[in-house]
DNA sequence: TATGAATGAGGGTTCATTCAT
DNA sequence: TATGAATGAACCCTCATTCAT
């Protein structure tokens, strides 16, 4: 009963920051004022800070709970893969899928809008994202450490790995022509195999005709 | 006289457009106000409408310079090169380095602030966008066509194009310890022959170990 | 049992009184939430309004508490006392000890909090000012009649004698240099003695030199 | 005509102080919206806005015209008198005249809205007020040290001398019974001969029949 | 008694914008 | 061109209070 009652409390606490992401997500941190938010969440104003204590602390849960998720189903699900070229491959994967389906609101809303977080809830997540960076920048290594990658710059690549994935959230509709699977399979084609029919050495590459 | 009369304004406009970009960069169009752009004209707010329409009007000037930039400085010097992948990897190089370098304020504007902007004037900036992305794909597909590039799908690989050249914006720091031409080169490294040592057929790539 | 019950009710009344008195006495009454009042009082806001019908009515039973108190501790034991002059030289004393010491917070939130106050509840605060004004008047009469005090005007010097010694809530400090005991007796000096080692008639006190 | 612009500009300053310290003076600081400041000043409250930086700096550039106001008008006139005795004879007199007449709203604002100045322009009023403290208290000593005075504790004078004083902005009415000059001349009647007709060793006073 | 949730009203403040001068 | 003054609307947030449970 107690227990139903907190669960009651934490559903609606849910509740509200996926409708506060929604809006947000579709109008900025900056361009969504707390009326909307309220209006959404079928409360007034001062109903709405009965649950959050203002709105830049509900942005920073907002990420946070998108962090959790994104730890949970793409981390949580690759990290203990132990070959680094597989593990990249999944981690692609399920990261690109994770962009395109449920959780894109909060996804975009941590990609999007950074300037807007400042102090110590800005930095627990800013952590976070360093931490996926440090993860791909080290598996690149590993790949290259045992021959299974050509010798590249391994923050370059790791960033192109980020491009590639995240900037779907700018292009991405789920009513589009191309499915979340698609996309998945096409990336990791291009960031595994590269475009080019016949590879070329770098050198000729870097060739100004 | 006339003529230098014009200029002057015109230069005056320009400045005007390359303060106004580097506050709104920095804090975000929604968090910047028009006091601030006008403190840093060393104008009043009032002083300031006499050079602008309104604040929305400002964002369009600001992205349509940069679209014009972007055009002028990429697409110009790449769009009649007649290999098709010389042509696309001349322009990921272009690309990138007027991400990482003098234009980046404006081009960031470009990429972040879609939810501002409502109405015609967006509508002729995504325009343009949209340009570059098809300039992108047919460029891709007639390189397939031509047998340089295997049989990808064009649209995904152009957005993983666009989606490694532009997330620079996010991350790329001028003192940081990647020279844009590493950036660059490393880029295109991944794009044309990707990290695997010993390629793998899309099928093997898509197993689930 | 009913007894106790009632007077662990009463007890518990008094309690948030006197922690709302504290309280109010340290912020101002409209710088006083009811949220901070309930916190002190270790109770949700609707379990503050149980005990209490609302925020100007808690004002007045504070006021009226405070105002129970000093006629008991002040007044009480000096009205029948015979000799005016040392009824009020009694009445300073107790009047400085009850400023100074336990009742402060109540005595100071009587006398700060006017402009809170409207209605029937006012009225009653000020007819027992007026009436503390009126006792001290025509103590003071009395004692000019019967020559114990010059003929000075009885309602000015009610009035220096209030406020030498209200007036100790605006500076006094537990733990400052001075003694309640000290105060009061200064006080008593200045008011019946003066300052002057030789006394001036008031016409000379008058020039203007 | 620049010059009458800015003395418009400054008139009109002062006219939004005076006003806002009728409204504060009634109502209290915290009781008292910016929006009844507004209306008062026939003004929006983002007019008003124009004019003032915030509510709490109204307050203190309330105060300090007030604490102007009084150096001016008081201790201006008398610091440099050489009696001491009758240096404070003189202060008390303008002091009295200053809290019932014209500059009853500031010093009243002074005095009373303490809780509600933080930082440091709360100092500055405070170190100013301190500054009168001190001038009284030495004084004081001066005059005990010529023997003109008894030897009191010159800080329960002082503070005597305070209370009296401006304990009168809580009880003078403009259209009472009593003039500025009647309440004036009385205080110092009491302030320098004290009430009793024949003088009693401070031991007898302190006695408890 | 006690509480979590809710609310209407209003708090101070800032916004982009206009206009007479 | 430039400005000081002004505004209506909106901002985020807090208030005292109520009520079903």
């Amino acid at each position: 009963m107690t227990a139903n009652r907190a669960d009651d409390a934490a559903q609606r606490y849910r509740a509200i920051l996926e409708t506060a992401a929604r809006i947000i997500c579709a109008k900025g941190y900056e361009g969504t004022s707390m009326q909307e938010i309220a209006d959404a969440c079928k409360l007034t104003k001062a109903g709405l800070y009965h649950h959050i204590k203002n709105k830049e602390h509900l942005l920073v849960e907002i990420m946070s709970y998108g962090m959790d998720v994104f730890e949970e189903h793409v981390l949580a699900n690759v990290r203990h893969i132990p070959d680094p070229a597989e593990r990249l491959r999944r981690c692609m994967d399920l990261n690109v899928k994770l962009v395109t389906r449920r959780w894109s609101k909060e996804i975009t809303i941590i990609l999007h809008e950074n300037a807007a977080l400042a102090g110590e809830g800005s930095q627990r997540i800013n952590a976070r994202k360093k931490a996926y960076v440090r993860f791909l920048e080290s598996s690149i290594e590993e790949a290259i450490a045992s021959g299974q990658f050509r010798p590249v710059n391994a923050t370059v690549a790791a960033f192109s790995f980020l491009g590639m994935v995240l900037w779907t959230y700018k292009w991405f509709r789920v009513d589009g022509a191309l499915s979340d699977d698609q996309i998945a399979q096409g990336m990791i084609e291009v960031f595994f195999n590269g475009l080019l029919a016949q590879r070329q050495p770098a050198s000729r590459l870097k060739e100004v005709k």
